[in-house]
DNA sequence: ATGCGGACCTGTTAGC
DNA sequence: TGCTAACAGGTCCGCA
C-alpha cells in the first residue's frame, strides 16, 4: 500500500490517460469500501469530462463540472489502465470507463480504500479539511513542527506518520526518515530539540524526493500504474532489514512493534 | 485537546 | 506438505 510516493506515482500515471478525457460511466462491482461508494459518483460524473486531478496527501482528487471523487487507495488498492474490454480480475471493484476505450480499474483486495463523492471544495471536505501541510513544500518547515510538536508527548513516529501534523509520512518513510536523522523513535515529540527538528524535515523531505524519483517503494504488491515495480525497496536503509548490519555503525537493526506498526531502527545511531 | 485501542478486510508469510 | 497464526504500506472513530 501506498505511502505519498507511490500515491503520487499513480497519479503522474494515470494523468497522461485520463485528464480531459470524458468519463462514460461507472461499473461497480462491489461498493463495500471502507464506506459504501455513493451512487452520486456514477450519477454525477458520468458524461462529464475529467477538468483536474489533483493529489492531497495520500487523496486522489478528480474534478468534472458537477463536482469531485475523492479517492484514497488505503493499504492494497491500486489503479491501472487497461483497455475497457480487459475481463476483470478478483478485487477489481471499480472501473472507471472513459470515451477513449479506456478504463481506469480499482483494484483493493483489503477494501481499506475509499471513494467518495463531493459537489463543493473537496479540500473543506471533512476527511481533508484538518490535513496538514504537504511534506514537500516550503510550509513543512522547521518552525512550524518543532511549535506543532510542544507539549506533544507521543512518540516522534506516531507524531509524524499523522496526518493532521503532516500529510503523506507512512510507516515505511517514517522509519527512514527517523533514522537518518538520528533520533529514536520511541522519543518524545516535545522533547525534541530545534536543532534536531532541523534534520528530522530534511530527512523526510529527501526520503520522499528520492523515493518518487525511483517510482515509489515495492515490497509485496505495489506496482506503478503500467504494472512496473518501483525501484526505492533498494535504497531503504531500516524497514525490512531487521537483524542486519546498520548502514553506518554495522551494528544489528532492532525490529520493534510501536503503536501497533513495525518499527525498525539503530539503537546505536538513533537517540 | 491529547492519546489510546479497536475497527475495517484479505492475501502472504512464518512457524509448527 | 499442510494447517494456523501472525502480520502487512492506512486512518477513522469512540472512549478515557
Amino acid at each position: 500500500m501506498p505511502e505519498l510516493p507511490e500515491v503520487e506515482t499513480t497519479l503522474r500515471g494515470i494523468i497522461p490517460h485520463m485528464l480531459h478525457k470524458k468519463i462514460k460511466c461507472f461499473i461497480i462491482r462491489n461498493p463495500n469500501l471502507r464506506w459504501p461508494i455513493p451512487s452520486e459518483i456514477n450519477l454525477n460524473m458520468s458524461n462529464q469530462i475529467i477538468s483536474s486531478i489533483t493529489r492531497r496527501g495520500k487523496y486522489l482528487l478528480f474534478e468534472t463540472r458537477n463536482g469531485y471523487m475523492i479517492l484514497h487507495l488505503g493499504m492494497s488498492g491500486r489503479l491501472h489502465i487497461v483497455p475497457t474490454a480487459t475481463p476483470p480480475k478478483p478485487h477489481d471493484h471499480v472501473d472507471i470507463i472513459l470515451s477513449n476505450d479506456l478504463c481506469c480499474r480499482y483494484y483493493d483486495p483489503r477494501r481499506f480504500g475509499c471513494m467518495l463523492w463531493t459537489d463543493s471544495d473537496p479540500l473543506q471536505h471533512k476527511l481533508l479539511k484538518k490535513l496538514g501541510p504537504e511534506p514537500l513544500t516550503e510550509e513543512f518547515n522547521t518552525v512550524y513542527i518543532y511549535q506543532a510538536s510542544r507539549e506533544r508527548k507521543v512518540g516522534i513516529k506516531q507524531f509524524i506518520m499523522n496526518s493532521q501534523i503532516v500529510v503523506g509520512v507512512g510507516n515505511i518513510y517514517a522509519n527512514e526518515a527517523l533514522f537518518f536523522a538520528g533520533i529514536h523513535p520511541s522519543r518524545q515529540a516535545g522533547r525534541i530539540s530545534y536543532q534536531r527538528y532541523e534534520k528530522l524535515v530534511a530527512a523526510i523531505k529527501q526520503v520522499l524526493t528520492l523515493a518518487i524519483a525511483d517510482g515509489g517503494t515495492t515490497l509485496r504488491d505495489f506496482f506503478t500504474i503500467d504494472g512496473q515495480p518501483g525501484y526505492f525497496k533498494q535504497s531503504l536503509a531500516v524497514y525490512g532489514r531487521a537483524e542486519e548490519p546498520c548502514v553506518k555503525c554495522k551494528r544489528k537493526l532492532i525490529q520493534k512493534n510501536i503503536n501497533q506498526r513495525t518499527t525498525v531502527f539503530c539503537s546505536q545511531c538513533q537517540r
